[in-house]
RNA sequence: GGUCCGGUAGCUCAGCUGGAUAGAGCAACAGCCUUCUAAGCUGUGGGUCUCGGGUUCGAAUCCCGACCGGAUCACCA
């Protein structure tokens, strides 16, 4: 609740007492910014107090506004009311206040403490720690669009939260290991003939994805053959020599066969080396990262305490399960009966090394929503172990990107894969700004091509962002993303605009934006609508940050910028900057320009999204 | 079948802790560049907020029940 509400609020409540004798909850207070077709700028719904006023509503308005602009002490200018709605004018030298003080706060819209209760009381001195996992890749394939989804959201909302005042530490696990890289890496060894990335000049990740692709090919073919053989399809799957010899690799590699490590690791080296190309593109990046070739074996020591302490049971195969029956669930595995962990092991495993690494007051899990289940049972299994973390565990779970025919499927090639996505972006972008000629001329190519890397990526980001991250979302790859309307590059350019406005300020006439603050008197002057909209809604953008933190929702942040461009976009088109005659309302223009301009690049910054100076 | 999530304009999406005549963008159509960047601005058309009940001064929003779509319930990850 910002000032204003608060002042809003207390005026309303002893109104209220005042002319009706009673004491309103805060919860009857209802507050809402005025339509645009009332004059106005906050509105309090009056109908909580009709009751007990035994009056019309619009009667019940009127009071209540009476007496507030009474007691106001300048604040609310002028009300109306209009059936059970009081809509109320505030003073105008308190929006120019408000502006100043905007510009005066280097860090507007980012909080010191988080919104939450502090659990141990030491919160007034250390930051709470959050730790966000996001990405997880399997090192056996490129990363497409599902996980272009998956990072963006999960950088975000690490940015988002450290705006709300906590200490993030951004993770990532990657599974390099599993019979999963065992498939590419057979097929390397058996068709590969030696290729490497430099050979080829393939990045590393495409490379090995080819031959998980290339292993699914033969095997399919080999299935095929035993079917045809007359064996039946399950024992086929199971009996067909190229997963047998999958799995004898994958048993090699447990057993630290020296040859398997090195072409694992090789194989491995060259993936990474392909995310990290696309990491540093996507402008995501990682504080820690964990391997579960590192963490399984602690998973399995986990576990095993677990069968010793009662709270898993083993079968007579030797398998170890969980029985989850108690809190409404199945019966879960946990190590196969060859004694190999699964996926739940080692995320047992990397979560009990997280806690000793870092003192984590909130963990957070950016995975699809496909993994509820999974994430239910962990956070019970954690529990059980004695984690106290367990319980607390969130689970950030999206949505699917789906495409018109449906899911991508890796091994269907029905894939958007993230480098050629980001290619064409560039490209699109690079393309639209050719028509730009007035307002580029004159840039270098490198420029030109930092400009077409900003706006492209910026579409793809917001494109994907602007969407509440629960919602599966659909994305044609036949239609391009736009960059006109409700998208990142309109932001951009707004941005753009400002900047451009404020440098020409500045070489005209030596006046930057904040340079005209001490010009601007605080009474005296009237403000237009469309400034007064403006410094509004720049009022706005702390409860924007807050919301989008309590609900992890980085649409949060692109709904607010989107209106705070919008509102920008049509006060620019009305109201002449430079060539207003008056100082002092130049002078506030140029403030107010320069302050969205910052809000803006803040909020894009919330979103992992860069600005260019022009475009 | 159990559990969870979703269903709003032709399309993609906001709005959902109850408030005024349900909003944007795209697509369509009509205007606005001699003037701070037209990736912009203004306007027109477009809706049974899936359906049916309930709660109340008031429901797209909350509750119940259908219907439709998705996810999940593996010795996969």
């Amino acid at each position: 609740m910002n000032s204003l509400e608060q002042q809003i609020t207390s005026l309303a409540k002893s109104a209220v007492k005042a002319l009706y004798g009673v004491e309103a909850e805060d919860s009857q207070i209802q507050l809402q910014k005025t339509r645009p077709e009332f004059e106005g700028n906050i509105t309090l719904v009056v109908f909580p107090f009709v009751k007990t006023a035994r009056k019309a509503p619009q009667q019940v308005a009127a009071e209540i506004g009476e007496k507030m602009m009474a007691d106001g002490s300048g604040l609310i200018a002028k009300y109306n009311a209009v059936q059970g709605f009081l809509n109320l004018t505030i003073s105008d030298s308190f929006w120019v206040e408000q502006l100043k003080a905007i510009n005066a706060d280097e860090h507007y819209g980012r909080f010191k403490h988080p919104n939450v209760k502090c659990p141990n009381g030491k919160c007034e001195n250390d930051q709470m720690l959050m730790m966000v996992e996001y990405s997880s890749p399997n090192t056996n394939k490129p990363l497409h669009l599902g996980h272009v989804r998956n990072n963006l959201l999960g950088y975000s909302i690490a940015q988002i939260q450290e705006a709300n005042g906590w200490k993030v530490v951004k993770t990532n696990i990657v599974n390099d290991r599993g019979i999963h890289i065992c498939k590419s890496m057979l097929a390397w060894l058996k068709f590969g003939n030696g290729e490497t990335p430099e050979s080829s000049g393939k990045k590393g990740d495409h490379l090995i994805g080819d031959y998980y692709v290339r292993f699914d090919k033969e095997y399919k073919k080999q299935i095929a053959e035993l079917t045809a053989g007359g064996m039946d399809e399950e024992t086929a799957k199971r009996e067909a020599p190229l997963m047998q010899e999958a799995q004898e690799m994958l048993r090699k590699w447990e057993a630290n066969d020296p040859e398997v490590r090195a072409l694992w690791a090789k194989m491995n080296e060259w993936v990474y080396a392909g995310f990290d190309e696309t990491y540093r593109r996507m402008g995501v990046s990682f504080d820690k990262i964990y391997y579960e070739s590192n963490t399984y074996l602690e998973g399995k020591s986990e576990v095993e305490k677990g069968l010793a302490s009662g709270a898993f049971y083993r079968r007579e195969d030797g398998s170890v399960w969980a029985d989850l029956t108690k809190d409404g669930l199945d019966e879960k595995l946990l190590l196969r009966s060859d004694g190999t962990s699964v996926y739940m092991t080692q995320d047992i495993g990397t979560a009990k090394l997280r806690f000793q690494d870092y003192p984590i007051d909130k963990m957070v899990y950016v995975v699809g929503n496909e993994q509820e289940y999974h994430f239910k049972v962990l956070s019970i299994l954690l529990d059980r172990l004695g984690f106290p973390f367990g319980k607390e565990l969130v689970h950030f779970s999206y949505g699917m990107v789906e495409l018109p025919n449906g899911k991508m499927k890796s091994r269907e090639g029905t894939v958007v894969d993230a480098d050629d996505l980001m290619d064409k972006m560039e490209e699109d972008a690079r393309e639209i700004s050719k028509d730009k000629v007035n307002t580029l001329q004159g840039i270098t190519e490198a420029e030109a091509n930092e400009i077409a890397r900003k706006v492209g990526l910026g579409a793809l980001k917001y494109f994907i962002l602007k969407v509440d991250p629960r919602k599966n979302m659909l994305f044609n790859p036949a239609e391009s993303i736009d960059f006109n309307g409700n998208t990142g590059p309109f932001i951009q350019y707004t941005y753009a605009r400002i900047r451009s406005v404020l440098r020409k300020s500045v070489s005209d006439s030596g006046l930057s934006g904040e340079a005209g603050l001490s010009s601007v008197s605080d009474s005296g002057l009237s403000l237009d609508p469309k400034e007064l909209a403006l410094i509004q809604r720049l009022t706005e953008y702390p409860s924007a940050v807050r919301m989008a933190g309590e609900e992890f929702s980085p649409a949060v942040i692109c709904n607010y910028a989107y209106a705070l461009a919008c509102d920008f976009n049509s006060f620019y088109h009305d109201l002449s900057i430079l060539n207003e005659p008056d100082g002092q309302k130049k002078a506030l223009r140029l403030l107010l320009a320069a302050n969205v301009a910052k809000v803006l690049r803040s909020a894009m910054a919330l979103l992992g999204i860069e600005m260019p100076e022009r475009m």
